[in-house]
DNA sequence: TTGTATGCAAAGCGTTTGCAGTGAT
DNA sequence: ATCACTGCAAACGCTTTGCATACAA
């Protein structure tokens, strides 16, 4: 357990609540870097794992993607692949998700997940040119 | 493009057409292994890297666990995610998974994927006992 | 002043690549 | 007999760890 306050851990946990989306280990690296130049990579890896466990921020991996991170609350969400420059964005979650009609015996449904997958906005403008 | 066929993708095809479950590198490999000794882990993943290329198997990864592929033309289904032993089973797709109320401007809605969270029929008997 | 958290560099580990040998055609 | 595919081992790149130092308390 951690027992000081550093400007190193502070400007990562701000860094991951004020994205709008998660964020994977070298893009957490370098938006910490800007503000605290210096910073070892090292450290996100330390802050990342501690922050883990304590539940304050989640992880999300899809597809042969890195693994990204995301601050815990904000995860009332789904997210939404682009095809194209394959960055994961948070869109809001659908109302209600389907269980499957079928369903294995024994096996016990807790939660769900939905992930959206197309061309978001900027790569759209882009190949439309 | 693949000229030849070698009993090494034979039986790498065959593992991963006759598995329920998608599969990890080394889960692929200890059952490759156990058909064709010697096989080494550099033409498991040119394998898998060829087959990816080829559309017949499809990379699935959740939650900081290591990638793994499946037949693709077993894709017609959702997954689950066991909270206990981190497995990922094949179940039947829900029948009809809604879009968000609010999409953000400009984005492309091509495709969802739902996954879902719980505990397997394994798990759940030996945490009853 | 004390000792935790950091930065740096080395160590680890899973994945990829180079190359000589094997085996499909 | 040819040369694509394989196995082995070296190379790579990302993640983790050891250790001396910086700095929060």
């Amino acid at each position: 357990m951690r027992h000081r306050t550093t400007r190193q851990l502070e400007t990562i946990e701000s860094v991951l609540q004020k994205a709008a989306r998660p964020l994977a280990i070298a893009e957490l690296h370098a938006a910490a870097l800007e503000r605290l130049p210096g910073l070892g990579i090292a450290t996100i890896y330390r802050a990342v794992r501690e922050l883990s466990d304590a539940g304050s921020i989640v992880s999300v991996t899809y597809a042969g993607q890195p693994q990204r991170f995301e601050w815990a609350v904000a995860r009332h969400h789904s997210h939404f692949i682009c095809h194209t420059c394959k960055r994961v964005f948070d869109i809001e979650a659908p109302l209600d998700v389907p269980l499957p009609e079928k369903r294995p015996k024994g096996f016990l449904f807790q939660g769900d997940e939905v992930i959206y997958y197309g061309q978001c906005r900027d790569c759209r403008k882009r190949s439309k040119k």
